[in-house]
DNA sequence: TATAGATTTCAGAAATTACTGAAATCACGG
DNA sequence: CCGTGATTTCAGTAATTTCTGAAATCTATA
């Protein structure tokens, strides 16, 4: 399979910033190749596509189901796999950001909890209490995420798009300022 | 300078957990050591608490300025420099977006817009449009982040409080509910 | 401008991570 | 349960990243 200019470079870019974003090289080259494909692929045709051997490919889609962003299809009378991406970008988003979080903030706020249950002896009060505040942070931070969560995607659209406006909703000393709902 | 058993375990986390976070075991190491440190430490503290080379820590001391994740401060008839952490948790939140977002994200927003300039013959039209959409969804997304930087942090946690709360500006097909706010 | 302490640079060693090809396993149709 | 094609595993190699020690550079002061 040879690529257009448009998807060579939307893939080798996907590729580069791997490393970036917490994948290797062929993960992020598949990535990019199932997301701009126009039907579901096969690990042949990904072969075929990007060049690199078959086990490397295996591992780089088990890798992409680890992080639940492909989907698994089949076609009617033939045994292989074919994989794709969401068509819808947002919940690639929630995606992405629900296992950035199992990933990089879940296990540090586990440690967070656990080292707050100690007792610190003097030299490691201020230390100690240090923890208990980032530990309160991030749990404030994931909790409003979990609320975030369980909105539909127009809700939370629309509500992105509030933008400064949501900063009427709170004066600048973090007080709610009243509002009354008239009918809709 | 020996660590305490709090400081140990909270520093070989940050250690490990680096590499998630897109920075190497010294990095986070040194990062966690001064994010506890009751007092300011220079590159020689370091050194003597975590064991690794002066080059080492100076390598990650660069590291972690250029993520503007520590300030650097000088003492009275001393010409070392030492370093801290902010001890406002919300600033060191800013900062981990902002750089992040520069790193990971801003890189990807030029080459798409790049590659949404271009124009697609017909067998990458279904391509094009995917990366256009792809790049207006991280233009929203990156506007909305624009917005919220320029809150005050008190108006940003009342916010953040509001959580599930902020659902109910907007019905779920994303249209705003009216409102009307009254005197204060 | 010499010197002494502090910091940085850099080439190579060590460690880690990515990738391959071959062999093993799996899964379905006959 | 055998054969065929698809997929995965795994041991070894390649590539990359991290880390060190030595040398170079910087900077304040005398």
């Amino acid at each position: 399979m040879n690529l257009s200019a448009l998807r060579q470079d939307f893939i080798l870019h996907f590729g580069e910033m791997g490393s970036r974003w917490g994948i290797n090289r062929t993960v992020g080259q598949v990535y990019a190749l199932l997301f701009l494909a126009d039907d579901p692929l096969c690990a042949d045709d990904i072969v075929a596509a990007l060049g690199f051997s078959r086990s490397n490919v295996s591992m780089a889609l088990k890798e992409l189901q680890s992080w639940n962003l492909v989907r698994l299809r089949h076609k009617t009378d033939d045994r292989r796999e074919f994989f794709t991406t969401p068509d819808d970008l947002w919940e690639i988003v929630r995606t992405l950001i629900d296992q950035r979080r199992k990933r990089e903030i879940d296990p540090t706020l586990t440690k967070l909890r656990e080292l707050s249950m100690t007792t610190p002896d003097a030299a490691d009060a201020a230390a100690h209490a240090r923890i208990a505040e980032l530990r309160e942070l991030i749990e404030q931070m994931t909790r409003f995420h979990d609320d975030l969560a369980r909105f539909e995607t127009e809700r939370l659209v629309a509500l992105l798009n509030m933008g400064a406006k949501l900063g009427r909703l709170v004066d600048g000393a973090g007080r709610l300022i009243p509002i009354r709902r008239t009918k809709t």
